[in-house]
DNA sequence: TATGAAATGCCCCTTCACGG
DNA sequence: CCGTGAAGGGGCATTTCATA
């Protein structure tokens, strides 16, 4: 009698700290159906290695236990495997849900990890606490949208899982890129039709410089191998094959691709005595909101103002004018470099663009 | 004795190797 | 064919050990 009593109170013991404190594991249930946790994991995994009869059985008593399955952390530890991707994003999280492009990619590459039944985790670059090892720890391999922190990229490569990176090039993994260069001098190449033009540039981080302003002789415009270094030298090709030259105070910065920014440098161009006739946005989101500050001030694009684009963001047909402006196949990089990590290819891929030419210019 | 370093234990699961 | 025991894997918590 005092054993069953005691050994009641150790049941009910046992009970109370399995409630509070945490979640019915494999082992648990393999200890409440009589079987081992080999067998219990069998029936989840692997049904061929067990008879449907206990299978069943094992399904059915788990369901009774609230026991959903074998748990995804305990697996990874084992494994060494999560089945999840993680995307490493240049920007914040909350901007690049702002951000179309990104959207865009973020799509091709769901598509693809959904056909393989893998998961996706998004990180920022940004949100990265010196040494401190965060949710990186997590995915088999990573694709970088954008080039990242320092610390994030030297972080992640220490875990030598494979990589891809996308829109910039770096030593120790493949990439996804367009030709930026090249897809700028076509477009600049269609929007200037005279040697007489006066052509504007309105990009993003060309400098690091939190304000909106000019470029002068001398900027230090960082690596070669940047999009805008490199949108910026297509555009001036360009020009100079149609004749024409753009002075430093009509190439304009902005810290950031927002409506803000790109605002205040639509105001600042066309209030200018000799304002140009041609803008060439290094994006959509600016050149749409040059076509906007226009059309508010009696400016009629394309008559008396060009505007191109750069991404074909879905809004670009909407516009109005709709959007001259630069494919750059968004979902198609997302898809590709996902692919490449799955399949572990570790060859570089260059996407085409395609020039998109719709009433802007 | 106080402190830092090293060893051990655990977590939860998958999977190899092997017994009825 | 069915099923099981036990190893092992990365990091954290705890214990043990060694040194100043």
């Amino acid at each position: 009698m005092a054993w069953l009593v005691s050994s009641l109170i150790q049941a009910a013991k046992h009970e109370l700290e399995k409630q509070n404190k945490k979640a019915t594991s494999l082992k648990d249930v393999a200890k409440a159906i009589g079987v081992s946790t080999a067998t219990i994991s069998n029936a989840f995994n692997r049904p061929d290695q067990l008879s449907d009869k206990l299978r069943s059985r094992i399904l059915e008593e788990c369901k009774h236990l609230g026991y959903a399955g074998p748990s995804l952390a305990a697996r990874s530890l084992r494994s060494g495997k999560s089945d999840v991707i993680g995307v490493v994003l240049a920007d914040s999280l909350g901007y690049s849900f702002s951000d179309p492009m990104a959207i865009s990619l973020l799509e091709g590459v769901s598509s693809v990890l959904e056909k393989h039944n893998k998961q996706l985790l998004l990180l920022s670059s940004l949100s990265d606490n010196s040494s401190q090892v965060g949710a990186e720890s997590l995915p088999d391999g990573f694709i970088f949208y954008g080039t990242p922190s320092q610390n994030a990229l030297a972080r992640i490569l220490n875990l030598s899982k494979p990589c891809v990176s996308i829109d910039f090039s770096h030593e120790a993994m493949p990439s996804v890129n367009i030709d930026n260069r090249k897809a700028s001098k076509e477009i600049a190449e269609y929007a200037i039709t005279d040697s007489d033009d006066s052509v504007a540039i309105i990009g993003m981080r060309l400098v690091e410089d939190e304000n909106v302003r000019a470029l002068q002789e001398g900027d230090n415009l960082g690596n070669s191998q940047e999009i805008a270094h490199q949108r910026l030298l297509g555009y001036l090709d360009g020009a100079a094959a149609k004749g024409v030259s753009i002075p430093f105070t009509s190439r304009i910065h902005l810290p950031r691709n927002t409506i803000d920014y790109a605002q205040q440098a639509a105001i600042a161009l066309l209030e200018r005595k000799d304002r140009p006739n041609v803008i060439l946005c290094m994006s959509d989101v600016i050149a749409m909101t040059v076509c906007r500050v226009a059309n508010q001030m009696g400016i009629f694009v394309p008559e008396e103002l060009k505007v191109t684009g750069f991404d074909d963001i879905a809004e670009a047909t909407r516009n109005s004018p709709p959007l001259t402006t630069c494919s750059q196949q968004g979902v198609e990089k997302g898809i590709i470099a996902t692919t490449m990590l799955i399949e572990n290819d570790t060859v570089s891929k260059v996407v085409e663009t395609k020039l998109r030419k719709r009433d802007s210019a």
